[in-house]
DNA sequence: CCTATATACTGAAACGTTACAGATTGTCAC
DNA sequence: GTGACAATCTGTAACGTTTCAGTATATAGG
């Protein structure tokens, strides 16, 4: 039985189970078992084993855990590196940063771009086994990529709901609520022709934003403009001439519901473009991620969409299904909040 | 010699060295030295390797390499998770993405926050050998996460530069010639008075900045107003506060520089809160990353700073010290646009 | 005293890769 | 025909981990 260090061991400094075996006398595997609380270790070995790990600050070989057994200890957050600019995408990733923080969980950040199949960087993922589990955005009430992971049975996450019948963990804010709710602000402000700028057709949450707002219109009995030319996927400069078209026109919207921050800022562009002013002729209420929209118009309503929190729920909810809970356990639903008018500080 | 595929290969459908060596009826070893054209293995050999490789699809097991070689084929981009919130950190992430899309490594992001020691997380990377580069931002003049780098020999990148006599890869965003530029094309609408905006004084960028801004002051004859008490890092709240403040004093800026875009709108609410007028009473230049400050006010005046070029440059600063260039050479300096004042989309 | 059983530990093998130290050819010079 | 040498190919070991199939010791039952 050769329980020495090796010549490898004193270069990289490094401690691994044969370290650890040597200076507790055991053997690796003993070390091994002990330090993950298995039964057929005796109590005073476990302690005695645990406290020179700690000592001597041991922390297992990822690449030989991995080999051996699989587990990657990653998780992987998918991003359209193009529609994503708008950049809440930092928030997200600090959300699953702080939760994943301690845990043995490193975050890998795979891109793909417009052109490619957005089920290439999952395909790659699981053919590679790169990632324990993924978090995907941009979902689809028919998504491929759900429905790929949940055939290999890799965990993951969607930000946003689907729509086919299957069961699996997501994070979503519930655009109909603030659809509906942006719509009796509206109504109650005295608005009767609103238009909405929804996000693109093909994700789930259009459909959520689209019920809650004809939902809510036939409600208050207000009526739609409509203004589907246009999504928030657009450019700045796109949404800003087709507002500043559609409040020139005749019959012409006295209320805006939008999805997006900076959508809002070219929807206002347009507005004044027009000749006309927010507040006066026109009201809008937007989501924004960050507090800046009330510093940009004060005349602004807004309802405030948190993406922080939206990372950080996505990572419990693969961390949860990796770690064996129910899929169906780990669905949250965000509550938007109310439409906020602008107060002064103090 | 046993050559058989094992029960395993059959299991995970994935190929290895081992099925490679069955295919082509050679061993293991040359297999290996055929994918990575090694100059002992004859000509029509390594073809075949490669061409059965290709069919197959074939990738090299990332844990078994790693194990064996100590590469990870991992960048760590390493990131605050509380400064560096005004996100055009996706922007960074984005670019380096682009940059590593086809070569085999993968980015993870690590995070620390406020609270932590910035030598915790790079402690943490060198020390389990979790990635064969690094990108760090937030520089210092005196970085020690730079010098504990060169130190332990990894390869690394630094978004700002350092000022310790040392040699390492950067990129930077000119902030001397940005604020030098911003005080001459103010000085040329007339402003006299100007007040600067700056990064937190313990960033080396922060020296660069006030030296760019100081020189150009005396260079135009223009004064300063000390505006110092607040830096980009302060809450919206407080800059807006600070500049109300300062711009109901009799002696007031007629101008301002601002090395943020979100510290920009707290400064022109903060104008307007003091009852004063963008672009009459005051002009402000900015730098901005996205192209939304002209929404917010056309009176503003700006300049971009490319967060995705830096991210590419950064990234390919760290693969080329990787691959084995001298540091000296993989250091750039962007050179900033000129002071852009609102254009109307025709 | 012997056997059965539980307790606490152990070495060997394997995951997929690469480095090392050969081994097998064939060719050429003499 | 022999030795030297180059050109190709090869098995073994090792990276650090976990799993499998044990082994050794003590305790208890009869």
């Amino acid at each position: 039985m050769d329980r020495g260090r090796s010549k490898d061991d004193e270069a990289t400094g490094r401690p691994t189970l044969k370290t650890l075996a040597f200076m507790t006398g055991l053997g690796v595997t003993t070390v091994s078992r002990a330090l993950k609380d298995a039964p057929e270790i005796g109590a005073e070995t476990r302690r005695r084993v645990q406290l020179v790990a700690k000592q001597i600050g041991y922390r297992p070989n990822r690449a030989g855990v991995r080999l051996r057994t699989g587990k990657t200890n990653v998780i992987s957050l998918v991003l359209n590196t193009e529609h994503e600019i708008m950049s809440f995408v930092s928030d997200i990733i600090y959300g699953v940063s702080e939760v994943i923080a301690d845990t043995p969980y490193h975050l890998i950040v795979t891109p793909y771009s417009r052109s490619q199949d957005p089920l290439d960087p999952i395909r790659y993922l699981v053919e590679t086994g790169s990632a324990d589990g993924v978090i995907i955005s941009r979902t689809q009430p028919n998504d491929p990529r759900a429905r790929y992971m949940l055939e290999r049975g890799i965990p993951f996450a969607t930000h946003g709901r689907t729509d086919m019948g299957l069961i699996h963990p997501y994070h979503d804010f519930d655009n109909y609520a603030f659809a509906a709710e942006a719509v009796r602000h509206l109504a109650g402000i005295g608005r009767r022709r609103l238009a909405l700028l929804a996000p693109p057709v093909e994700l789930t949450y259009y459909r959520h934003t689209l019920n809650g707002f004809t939902d809510a219109l036939s409600e208050v009995g207000a009526s739609e403009i409509p203004f589907n030319t246009v999504s928030i996927d657009h450019s700045i400069e796109q949404i800003r001439m087709r507002t500043a078209q559609v409040m020139r026109r005749d019959v012409r919207p006295d209320g805006f519901i939008s999805s997006a921050a900076a959508a809002t800022l070219a929807i206002v562009a347009g507005i004044e473009d027009a000749g006309l002013k927010l507040g006066r002729d026109v009201d809008v209420v937007s989501k924004q991620s960050s507090e800046l929209l009330h510093l940009f118009r004060r005349e602004l309503l807004v309802v405030n969409e948190n993406f922080r929190l939206a990372g950080a729920e996505l990572a419990r909810s693969v961390l949860g299904w990796i770690g064996g809970a129910a899929p169906g356990t780990l669905q949250s639903l965000s509550v938007p909040s109310k439409v906020q008018a602008y107060r002064h500080p103090n």
